[in-house]
DNA sequence: GTTCTATAGTTATATAGGGAAGTTATCAGT
DNA sequence: ACTGATAACTTCCCTATATAACTATAGAAC
């Protein structure tokens, strides 16, 4: 088990890439390569400042990446250890949700209607209001080139004295939908997705055959006092959106 | 900008949490409550040292730590500064899909069906095979509690010389679905999540009415060559699964 | 044979500080 | 009024080292 050049990786200090950088790719090169497999030891810290002539808090910065990223676990007083792969550790990011949005500047936003409404059950539930309260129900539809995309919905607490719907009206950008920046009005959400059937006035809007399918994705955000402040949920039917990731090495 | 005593909160030096993540967890708390909000700029480290008594690396430590999980960005010469919500870092996590698998014992994987058939058009693209070859199909159904509540069907490269299937088939957690720990077959793959109808074939399988909407849940992974090796998916009906997620920061 | 102890090896945490690189503001010079 | 140099401040990367906590092993003691 000696320092041996098992391979010739080696750290390139010229490089604009930091080393602690350097190190947790080759380490998950060698692993995407099958040097190391799922279950294997990693060399020690020690010897890895060794092998590549940096010191242990590089280094340890390194596996601590590697860890953070689901792809070794240390145990204390043990060693580091190469993960199995676990699909419960995949991720799905809303990119692909993004993308709609982004491409080209022919989206469009079309609002559909705007009025203030008494909460039903539903709504008093999710903004933890009264049944009856006022809220500002909004309908929309966004389209690109001419073919809508998807339809958002949402109700905001009404507050006469907080004239919010302004900045949350005219967006054209997902990250705009929920604050413009300047003017966050919560500091978290809820979000969930389900699978649907579009409904009769949905497939209409969205000039959708019935039955189709559709993804339902909710979304619930609140205020510093952790009180809600809006509920809405968007339907984008399936032949728009499909959210994809990988699992494991990939690319190595 | 003096170090004044804005709140009490100090670093407990006698607990059994470290240093680096009591900080970190004193920035995002008061990140939760508002009292630095997006666009803010946090004390600078040297400031932080001096606050709360620790060294510079340990402070660095922390800063990277909420950088890495999104919470803060840093910009070299200019300072740290409190990210904005960005609905597009929102991820999904199968754990709910995976609490379908464990919850109770009384799950069980009902295998409908495997015979060797030679690769159409689609799997044989999938599987960067030639129309023809030999592939090995499995259909399997699980079920708990008696009630049918995802199936699975998934080709497998055909290779007498590996009885890979063994381990494949019967399997009762979503870990060892794909790899049982000690036989790994491959280091990584692509999952594509998307809303689908339910077929007549699957809607009678898993006792669904007509018309039915699904998750539609395809897995594709690849060995150390960066060949694949199995291509599959599950069909999962939307009553069994909704996947949940937050943004922000959440439960200050 | 079993239990205890000592030791070596491992990761985890923390300290103290140096040099590089980027940003901003100030101020002198034109 | 504009330009350019300077200085102060910031984050970034890295080194070197010390201590604590945990694990596995070997050997002594019973």
């Amino acid at each position: 088990m000696k320092d041996n050049l098992i391979d010739a990786r080696k750290i390139d200090r010229a490089s604009f890439e930091p080393a602690y950088l350097q190190l947790a790719n080759i380490i998950r090169q060698q692993i995407g390569e099958g040097i190391f497999r799922p279950g294997d030891q990693l060399p020690s810290e020690a010897q890895l400042c060794r092998r590549y002539g940096i010191s242990p808090m590089t280094v340890r910065r390194s596996i601590n990446l590697l860890a953070d990223q689901g792809v070794v676990s240390t145990a204390q007083g043990r060693g580091t250890f190469v993960k199995e792969i676990e699909l419960s550790r995949a991720v799905f990011g809303l990119r692909e949700l993004e993308d709609l949005f982004d491409l080209g500047s022919d989206g469009n936003i079309k609002l559909i209607d705007v009025r203030i409404v008494s909460a039903d059950e539903r709504t008093a539930r999710k903004l933890d209001l009264k049944i009856g309260d006022a809220t500002i129900y909004i309908r929309r539809l966004f389209t690109r080139g001419g073919t809508a995309i998807f339809y958002h919905r949402a109700y905001f607490i009404y507050d006469p004295a907080k004239p919010i719907v302004e900045a949350e009206m005219d967006v054209t950008s997902l990250q705009g939908l929920f604050g413009d920046g300047k003017n966050i009005l919560f500091k978290g959400g809820h979000l969930t997705i389900e699978s649907t059937l579009l409904t009769n006035e949905e497939a209409d809007l969205l000039r959708q055959p019935m039955p189709a399918p559709a993804f339902y994705l909710e979304h619930v955000f609140f205020d510093y006092e952790n009180h809600p402040t809006s509920w809405g949920w968007f339907i984008i039917p399936s032949n728009w959106l499909r959210f994809t990731t990988t699992v494991g090495i990939n690319d190595s």
